[in-house]
RNA sequence: UGGGACGUCGUCAAGCGGUAAGACACUAGAUUUUGAUUCUAGCAUUCGCAGGUUCGAUCCCUGCCGUCCCAGCCA
């Protein structure tokens, strides 16, 4: 695997080109996330991509809010963006930048405009606005204050900034081309009047600029090289270079978009996923379900893993889906080289084993990790009574079946090789406890006469397992491009809370992503239910036996 | 019906005029004290369609078809 955060794409070639051209000695990128927030894994793409590219070529990538309107921003999401971009493993340039460390020189450049005639006022109501651009088949109208005198406009944007009128009671609009086919070119408006409190320049401010006026102003001044935004700003761009050459100013970005990064059965929507926390359908932007960085930090994910992603998430400009499949895989690929085994029974079934000696026990040794040996070994108690995962048991199963059914000989992992000679049912019918016998001389889980024992399953002492609450998660919503609440999947968290865990792990487990051998991989939760820890499932193993099984009863 | 973009396997995607990489998913088999991992094999005679240029086109040209984005004083 190169070592590179990005895969090769356009983008990496436009560099090459800049670079070798002599256009560029250095690349300089930019995150520009607004603070009005959780940053998601569609985020994580950009991030990837910006600070990647950096990376990679030993360039810069600052991290700048863009933080142009007031009303929906603040400082409590700036926090957290900044901690998921440390948690990713990127670091920014020098110090956080935020576009309102540039609301003097953005309006200077605004007075620049005006003074050469390509900046108005125009006192039209909002819904008059609307009317007179136009739509898709219908060039707009200009605005009867389109031409006004350039000293009128001066006058009253002076005192827009003054605070001498009304929220909504002019604008400072660009003078473009209100025939143009892009909407955004005819005559944008790049000011507009606002009260409300900022999170870094509190009420200094009642007129804030636009993003079209913001976002290119503010590459050119740090000297972004490329400018790199989704597909969806492609419309924007004309608008972009227009800004930036009808102002005084040295710098000229190229923005670049690329394709954003959409996954099945996943919501990217900031606005549906506030919803969410705001509705309590999750327990907060955190939730283990969210596609939030925050929420998959808490599942578990390492970001390793993220990263992996979202570097296999290649970067074109054809829109794309990607399987949550694929996340899912390099969840496991990180998580199978990295989590030690441990053992725990999600759904316990009592077992006693009739011709081990009562109230003796012993040490059982087991491997942390199969394939790497510096793991280590740790030592398990092991009795008469023993919890077993109750679908480990199958009553009359065939030969297919590797576990237990009456007469059958399995092996318990690391311990010996066990035969269920009787289960006992309560009056319902259902299977509570397998009595079964042990064979003393295959200790460790391996016989002297090769006998061939298929199965082999986990287990806990019952004496000396710990409880815990697991819980599982499967995908939050049902549908492959979930639209809203509808297509939420009702069965997204499955609690289970009478699991066992075997001891020693429960101290010990904070921070460590854990593999339930035969079961998947699990996180340490930061709650705690009724005294009991909690733990999140990050992902299952692979299952090709219950795959098989799901197959055969669709026959 | 305006403007912008995109169409290569189920999903991503490489390919940049010389005869279809890779990944995920899927299928079959081997190994296995996790039905995990690992391994092996299979998985587009064809690149939206139709013409044209060329000795030769997924790559160039023309036309058509299809999909996505844009009508916030949001970003």
């Amino acid at each position: 695997m190169s070592d590179k955060n990005v895969t090769e794409n356009f983008i990496t070639q436009i560099i090459d080109a800049d670079l070798e051209s002599g256009k560029h000695s250095q690349v300089m990128t930019r995150f520009p996330p607004e603070p009005n927030g959780f940053l998601h894994v569609g985020h994580v793409k950009s991030i990837c991509l910006n600070f990647g590219l950096a990376e990679d070529y030993q360039g810069l990538c600052n991290l700048r809010f863009d933080d142009t309107n007031p009303a929906k921003e603040s400082i409590e999401y700036a926090q957290a963006i900044q901690r998921d971009i440390e948690w990713l493993g990127f670091k920014w340039n020098d110090k956080v930048m935020y576009s309102s460390d540039y609301f003097d020189q953005l309006y200077a450049y605004a007075i620049e405009l005006i003074e050469k005639g390509l900046a108005f006022i125009d006192e039209q109501s909002p819904e008059e606005i609307r009317e007179m651009r136009g739509d898709f088949t219908h060039p707009g109208v200009n605005s009867p204050f389109r031409d006004r005198p350039i000293e009128e406009s001066l006058d009253l944007f002076k005192r827009m900034k003054a605070g001498e009128f009304e929220d909504g009671q002019m604008v400072l609009r660009a003078k473009i081309d209100m025939q143009s086919g892009n909407l955004n070119m005819r005559d944008p408006i790049i000011y507009r009047i606002k009260r409300a409190h900022h999170i870094r320049t509190g009420d200094q401010w009642c007129i804030y600029p636009m993003y079209d006026f913001t976002h290119c102003i503010s590459d050119a001044l740090e000297g972004i090289t490329h400018s790199n935004c989704t597909l969806e700003f492609a419309d924007h761009k004309p608008l972009y270079d227009w800004v930036l050459d009808n102002i005084t100013i040295d710098c000229h970005p190229h923005q670049i978009e690329f394709n954003r990064l959409n996954q099945t059965f996943t919501m990217m929507s900031k606005r549906k996923l506030n919803e969410l926390v705001e509705q309590d359908v999750v327990d907060g932007w955190d939730d283990p379900r969210m596609p939030t960085v925050s929420g998959m930090r808490r599942r578990g994910y390492r970001p390793q893993s993220i990263r992996q992603y979202a570097k296999k998430s290649t970067v074109t400009r054809k829109p794309s889906m990607i399987p949550m499949s694929m996340l899912e895989d390099c969840v496991r690929q990180d998580l199978n080289a990295s989590a030690p085994r441990i053992m725990g029974v999600l759904n316990p079934l009592k077992l006693v084993i009739e011709n081990y000696p009562e109230g003796e026990s012993e040490m059982i040794t087991a491997h942390n990790h199969p394939m790497d040996e510096s793991f280590g070994t740790r030592e398990l108690p092991f009795g008469r009574e023993l919890y077993i995962e109750a679908d480990d048991y199958k009553e009359g199963a065939n030969r297919k079946f590797f576990r237990f059914t009456e007469g059958r000989e399995v092996r318990l992992r690391y311990a010996y090789y066990l035969t269920c000679q009787k289960a006992i049912k309560n009056e319902a019918g259902e299977v509570i406890e397998l009595r079964c016998t042990y064979d003393p001389a295959t200790k460790g889980g391996c016989s002297e006469d090769g006998r061939k024992v298929k199965g082999t399953i986990h287990w806990v002492s019952a004496e000396h397992a710990d409880d815990v609450e697991l819980r599982l998660y499967d995908r939050l919503y049902n549908v492959v491009s979930p639209k809203g609440m509808d297509d939420l999947n009702p069965d997204s968290l499955k609690v289970l809370e009478n699991a066992k865990l075997e001891p020693g792990i429960v101290e010990k487990s904070e921070g460590v992503q854990y593999q339930l051998e035969r079961t998947g991989y699990f996180f340490r939760d930061k709650t705690h239910e009724k005294d009991k820890p909690v733990f999140n499932r990050i992902v299952t193993l692979r299952d090709s036996w219950a795959r098989q099984e799901q197959t055969e009863e669709q026959k």
